[in-house]
Parts: C-alpha cells; structure tokens; sequence
DNA sequence: CAATTAACTGAACATTCGTTCTTATAAAAC
DNA sequence: GTTTTATAAGAACGAATGTTCAGTTAATTG
C-alpha cells in the first residue's frame, strides 16, 4: 500500500514490494494470484471499511445533524488513511474491468447516502441548494480535499479541521447553525 | 497528453505514443529529449496557461465579485481542459525533483491568489470563514471536483453549472447575495 | 523420529521498457 | 543540379517487467 501510494501501481514492481516485505518476488505469490490482486484488495477493502463505518452512525432523523455526522465520519476516515485515500483516487484506472465496476459500485452506494441526507433536508426546507445531485459531488470533493494539505501534527487539529469544514459546507447547503 | 491521461504516465510507452502519432519510437526523439519532458512540458504549458487566463481578469475591487469571477474562470478553464488537469493532479509525483518543484511553485501562486482574495473579504468582513487557507483549499477542492463528473452535452451545461456552484461557494464563504 | 506441509530461493521465461545509432529518404538551400 | 539539412526507419542496447517452477529449507504433524 505504501509503494503503490508513493510511486503509483503502475510504476512499482513486484520486486520492490519483494524487497520491501524482506522477500524473493516468487514468493509473494504464495499469497497473491497477481499484482492486479494486490491492488484490487486493497481497494475493495478501503471502501468496505467506509461502508461499514458508514453503516454504524446512528440514524439521524434531522437532515442537519445527518449531515454533520456524514461531514465528520468522512473527514476523520480520509484523514486518517492518505494512502489508502491515494490509491482509490488515483488507481481506478489501473482496476480491471470488471474489478472497476465492482469498486465504482461501491462509491456509487456511498454517495447515494450523501444524496439522500441532502435531498430530505431539501425536502424539508433546510437546505438551500439548487441540485442534490451536484451538490452531493461538490460536498465530497470538498470534504476528500482535506488529504492534499492536512497532516497529522500540523497547525491544526483533526477535530478544529472538522469543526472549520462543517461550517463551511453547512453554509454552503445553505443550514442554519444549529 | 490523451494516452498519459487515459493510462497514466507510467503506464504509457513511447512505442505507443510513437504508434499514435504514426511514426516508430525513435523518432520521437526529434522532438523531445526524453519520456519526462513530455510530462513536464505538457503540466507546466497547463499551468502557464491558467496563471495567464488569471492574470488577464479585470481586477475587480469587490471580494465578492472577485470571488465569482475566480471561480467562475477555474470552473471553465478545468471543465474545458479534462485530460490535461488529470494530469495535472495525478502525475505529480512521476515528476522529476526538480520538476516538481516548478510545477508546485506555480500551483502555490495559483492558490495565493484565491487566498488574497478571500483574505480582503474576511478584512472588510463581507465573508465569513473561519481559516482563508482552509477555506482556500476547499473551494479549489470543490470547483475541480467538477472534472470527475462533468461531461459537455450531458445534464447540464456549463453556466448551469457555473451558477450552482457559485451558489454554494458563496454560500461557503458566508457572503450575501448581490 | 519420519512424513508431510508450508514457505522461500533463485534461476528462468518471454516481453517490454527508454534510449541510441546507423542508414535511408525527401525537402530546402545554394 | 549539387549540397546541405531535416526527418524518419528500424535494428540494437542493456535493463527491467510479471509470472512460473524446480529445488531447498524449515516447521508441523503423526
């Protein structure tokens, strides 16, 4: 994960992740099919873990504090994992076909959940925002932005970086503050 | 600039480059002294270009009309140029050191930008945002987010788009409507 | 202790990589 | 019409690629 982070999957070979790991190449396969594996499960894995911390936030009936929630478990998880973060972002393309469509289907269930929290609060005349659908996309590259800048240790904490994005972004869906 | 965004730097030989452009691989080097320089000609003529487009906008004296106009001219320029921001954004690290260092210096002054401006609203208090550096970093994260989904002739078009996002970047940034 | 399983080495496979270089061809300059 | 220049082909270079496999060592089992 580190390697494939680093340099990009394409670009690290099965020797290297060998010699990483104290190992001849031939022997990585006693644990893997191929390298396309490797990468795959890493993914696969990265967003099941976001599923699944998805699935454990307790049902919020009020769109606002559904959507703080939301705010607050993706930026903590990104945060928490930039190189896991990387690869899902960058190596897409590097998926097989059908290993794509597979990880795709699993983004696509985690927006759709963003979406939903969105279009109640629409509904209810909480948010102000002209497309859900648009707004559900500008919220998560807003939010998943946090890993191009934030390290751990740094001028702020992970807790004032939430605090100061869940402004931001129950501004931009037009809430009041609570 | 199609074949490094469709595969990746890494992933893209020079034979296929050559067999794209209708020729064998040694004559590429007519024209470019190595695989790097492509890369490297290909991100810094991108970034010429959008420091150029942003330095030909009228200065404008309002933060709030300035904002709109930043945005409004990233949103275009990224949503016009798909291939070449992916790039842009994904082969940053198959950059030689030296090279990467230009390219980040010229992305730092891009960003700068759009912090002085965000900075002047906090001053005469027309936005309201707690960090400029933050929130500098979430609107680009949020208006570049438009290229992963974002395809002309599709649901909407660009000034469709241009106007809800800058609905919610000014609703962002805490700023009245004009 | 003997037999079996698991784990690893290190060589080998056929391809492919970026790049160089000699040679050939066509266009431009004189 | 001859010479110079630009452009390309195509072979060649050593190095590196993902993967396989026979042989070796160590651990586990009976």
């Amino acid at each position: 994960m580190r390697l494939f982070a680093q340099h990009g999957y394409a670009a690290v070979s099965m020797r290297q992740i060998a010699r990483d790991v104290g190992v001849q190449a031939g022997a990585l396969y006693n644990y893997t099919p191929d390298k396309q594996s490797l990468l795959f499960d890493l993914m696969q894995t990265h967003m099941g873990d976001l599923l699944a911390a998805r699935a454990e936030l307790p049902m919020e009936p009020d769109p606002v504090a559904a959507l703080k929630a939301f705010a607050r478990l993706h930026l903590r998880f990104h945060a928490e994992r930039p190189d896991e973060v990387f690869i899902a972002y960058m190596e897409l393309r590097n998926l097989s076909d059908d290993n794509f469509t597979k990880i795709e289907e699993m983004r696509r269930a985690y927006e759709d959940q963003l979406e939903a929290i969105l279009r109640a609060g629409i509904e209810q005349g909480v948010f102000r925002v002209a497309d859900s659908k648009i707004a559900t996309m500008a919220a998560i590259a807003m939010l998943t932005g946090v890993n191009t800048w934030f390290r751990q240790g740094g001028r702020l904490s992970l807790s004032e970086v939430e605090q100061i994005y869940w402004e931001m972004l129950r501004q931009a869906v037009g809430a009041q503050s609570e």
